[in-house]
DNA sequence: TTCCGTTATATTTTTATAAACATAACGATC
DNA sequence: GATCGTTATGTTTATAAAAATATAACGGAA
């Protein structure tokens, strides 16, 4: 949910349990079947996606990654339906809160002054 | 918004115009007539506060705190009128996210686990 | 003209976060 | 049992954010 320099942000805390970054990784890793190839696919290195997905599976009653080490491959993970659905539905919540405020999105962005020089 | 665990954040960016940090230090000036008076009051250094409120004047094409140095009092701060209907309008906002997102996060909350330890 | 509490700003120090680097363990396949 | 790409983890380095410290400027009022 991007408006001109501002991302709308369902959920947040200290340390939030999701948001548009571990979606986006729990995604990526869904596509690509590890933890390593999406971690390359979003530029980011295998150590952070790899505490990424720690935090989130702690974070959760279920797992949301499951992972496995050796093999053929060299191993893998693999997102469950319940994350699968974790993810659905941080970006049901996203749509229907922007749905919610698009108004006052609108009007708050126009008091927004234009120029952000760095 | 608060619920356990999560806060609902309705705005943000790199460097969000407004947030509930933001609006809470506003509202302290409001209350306070100072700025100083405001960060004391939230336990924030002088120098956090007016940095905020630096930030806050440049985000926006109207002035959102007046400041006035010297005087019998020393100077101080007041918010204006504009001032006033953004913060309103950040709390509307919060609200209706909120309200539109309720029983996803009922929902969502069900499935975080509950200890978070330190 | 001295005083006061405030705004305004620079500089340094500390702390927290992220990145970088390095390496072990795993296990199916050949 | 050697190989390979992955998971898993420790250690160090660099960067960024925050805090701490210090000080100047302001201008009514006494």
């Amino acid at each position: 949910m991007r408006y001109p320099g501002l991302t709308l942000r369902v959920l947040s805390a200290k340390d939030p349990a999701m948001g548009p970054g571990k979606a986006a990784l729990i995604e990526q890793i869904d596509a690509t079947g590890s933890i390593s190839a999406a971690a390359r696919s979003m530029d980011m290195s295998y150590r952070r996606a790899w505490q990424l997905v720690e935090a989130i599976n702690l974070s959760f009653k279920q797992p949301v990654v499951v992972t496995a080490t050796g093999g053929k491959r060299g191993g893998g993970a693999s997102v469950t339906e319940f994350g699968r659905a974790l993810v659905a539905q941080f970006h049901a919540m996203e749509h229907k809160a922007s749905a919610a405020i698009a108004g006052d999105i609108a009007q708050f962005t126009s008091n927004l002054r234009a120029s952000r020089r760095k």
